[in-house]
DNA sequence: GTGGTCTAGACCACA
DNA sequence: GTGGTCTAGACCACG
């Protein structure tokens, strides 16, 4: 698990911890009943502070993607599979399909692209 | 134009209204060339500050999507169409991907609500 | 809004503050649509951190009992209804009833408590 | 006696095994003067350390729900019957009734619940 | 060892 | 003014 964060970014730090786990789970590189990285290691090894770790921990968790076992540690759940997107992300999309527009991308490079990345990494290429 | 804001969302205010008119434009509802509303006048509506409603349209001068024009009237500018998506609205797909990937979504839902949202409001353009 | 913290509790304080607003809301006490004090307020005024007011905030709001209102403030929000207790709340539950049993309490004087405790501050008493 | 753990509850494990064996003797599935199992066996079978088998039976022991008989054999005792819930109890019967309230669920039908688990298992002892 | 909590300060974005 | 985020350290509960 390598974090690539961007400090100067707008988006939280602790909101792109989360994303980039979302993502790892959804490629499958972050495989259910696998273990995630301590919170202090991951913290240390990003050169960010423990609670900002801790927090992004806690918004998968509240998720459902992860769970602490109170053994120690802290693993991958098997999905929830909702079956729908959230609202925020069903916004996000318009937003994003509407952007793709304006910049002149055309419909099917922009459904090339949207199917590239839900195939990422998993299986189905 | 017709703002539908949440004032409980996460999302900046400024940044609702940004995005709102992005996709008017590129739905077609606002046509290039067309009057936006003076600040004032859009601000007292929505019931936000002027400054709200002005930082929202200087991002959208940045983003060349708007112009003022001689008198100081604000109006759609025509498309950039530089071709491509910006980095974070990139990731932001890659994002939502992994997460309709997650909670289920098969490859073809996933790919007919992206069709769905490109094609919104307008005909092929 | 006056809390009552007890600090040498098993109880995590942020739980404390998240408890107690519950219970002022279900009371009445708290309003719907009513502000609530300031994070740095009330954190001054119980002699607590600011993040642990704001831990319990957060909570509450994930719960939907409050929402922040970008124009400055914390409100409760309307109930959400979902007709149905918790996991975890209804398992404390028959945990209390067996401790109640064991206790010695009668059926009776339980389920007046019980009574007491649901109509406390609200109305058909 | 079979325990039904959540490791990823954010209860600690010995808790839960205090409160499965509290339910247990109120429900009278557990009998004043039956054994309980051996530590390291009800250990072994959870798949839990000794050390925290051994803080519930301490807690239990404390709380005056169970003994240790002459040869080192852990028994249930006859009920304290002191007639009152303890503090901590009350106050989550305060939260619970007010969740309750919250989430829209109805007087009669809280009462019922409470009743249901108050009986669960025993006659009207 | 693990995660959870808390503090005392700081800085920033938003409106 | 508000809430949101972050840090650097500390202490504790759990297993």
């Amino acid at each position: 698990m390598l974090l690539r964060l961007d400090f100067s970014s707008q988006l939280p730090i602790y909101r792109q911890i989360r994303d980039q786990i979302v993502v790892g789970i959804a490629s499958g590189e972050l495989a259910p009943g696998e273990k995630l990285p301590a919170i202090r290691a991951l913290a240390e090894q990003s050169g960010v502070n423990m609670m900002t770790v801790s927090k992004a921990y806690t918004l998968l968790k509240q998720e459902g993607l992860i769970t602490t076992d109170r053994r120690g540690g802290t693993v991958v759940a098997g999905s929830p599979e909702s079956g729908e997107l959230g609202a925020h992300s069903l916004e996000g999309l318009r937003l994003i399909a509407a952007e793709a527009r304006l910049s002149g991308l055309s419909e099917e490079d922009f459904l090339l692209l949207c199917r590239e990345f839900y195939c990422e990494g998993g299986g189905e290429t």
